[in-house]
DNA sequence: ACCTGAACACCGTTCAAGT
DNA sequence: ACCTGAACACCGTTCAAGT
């Protein structure tokens, strides 16, 4: 499903027992609901144990260190994001170019929107991380799921089809991710989203065969 | 300038003396350099004083905490960053479109290229940070930079010009970040940002009016 | 006007002791 | 097999004392 993962961010032991499961989940639970009540830098060890209900020493039972938690919740949720991909791109085959475009950003944006503080603690909790192989992962299945997608449109193929591909990657997460950062107005955010489509668009009728 | 920052992101005093002056340059360039030579995450109030020669209650009289030395960092860069795109887009005025999108995406992606291990640095620094102002105020500055730009093409004119700047704004940097986070090889983010320029250039023929 | 560094509250992590 | 929490090393920040 993902690539291996660095070995010193992986939980410490899987729970052999129907408790231990109950207390992982506890525990994520509440580091995710601790990072959003509290900020990045309130999260404590003590306080999600405290959260949690266990304590510290439990908890590093689970997780080798702090960095592990936000590990584990990137994970998840991109685990998410990159399924919601795949389900579009699957429903997608055989389809229009501008079908495509059009659900693909759609797709995406409305993950990333869905639970807009999510998205936006997770994009900084991201950043102590040794994440590298977290983004390479999800970018190499969503990769997979769009060249699949627009290698079977119904109305163009490609010349360079993973270039063309991994350039609509690029700008479309990196778009979403500029304007989530820039916190613009609701109605800007929107026209630019339909921008970005019209650009993809015509992008894709420039790169046809 | 700038837009005004939160005042508790501000360095505390400004130096009234020499000496103070290169204290001030010393405690920056040691925080640069500790960011560089052991990560954020090890980027202690103590090493910074150490590296600068000074001590942790001098760097507090200077700033009144440890984010305000990646806040002065950020804004620095921003500031250069910012300055570069201006003084290209003014000796491209009257040129043409093609001329000035391929001379702003390589002006942007030179800027952040030159030195990738301080715009890593700084991506990931700026995570901490109460960074909404610092960014408004170069989003403001390039913004306005761009506009007028576009506004002086001696090729086309544009119906709606601000959303037609936004979106290539929020897409160039915006795809700059995502590929610089991939850590892609080389040549492959060459031939995306080749992409990227070819994507633009088709989007703004058919933003034309 | 500027600098020092011991002192304080808090944080991440460990481990001997428990059930 | 799982849990506890006191203990340790370290970090951010302050402030009385110095030049």
């Amino acid at each position: 499903m993902t690539a291996t993962p660095p070995l010193h961010l992986k939980p410490r032991k899987r729970p052999r027992q129907a408790r231990a499961t109950v207390t992982l989940d506890a525990i994520l639970e509440a580091t995710i609901q601790v990072l959003l009540s509290e900020g990045l830098h309130r999260l404590t060890t003590t306080r999600v144990a405290e959260r949690a209900g266990v304590s510290v020493g439990t908890m590093y039972q689970y997780f080798p260190h702090k960095q592990a938690l936000l590990y584990a919740l990137n994970e998840r949720y991109l685990d998410i994001v990159a399924g919601k991909v795949e389900t579009a791109c699957l429903e997608l085959r055989g389809a229009s170019t501008p079908e495509m475009v059009e659900a693909l950003v759609a797709t995406y944006w409305q993950a990333k929107t869905e639970r807009r503080d999510v998205t936006r603690a997770l994009y900084r909790s991201a950043v102590e991380l040794d994440n590298e192989a977290l983004i390479e992962a999800f970018a190499q299945r969503v990769d997979a799921a769009t060249t699949a997608m627009f290698g079977s449109a119904s109305d163009a193929t490609y010349d360079d089809l993973a270039l063309v591909n991994a350039t609509l990657l690029a700008v479309i997460f990196g778009t979403v991710r500029n304007v989530f950062e820039r916190n613009l107005p609701a109605g800007l955010e929107t026209d630019i989203r339909k921008q970005l489509t019209i650009m993809c668009l015509c992008y894709l009728e420039t790169a046809r065969v």
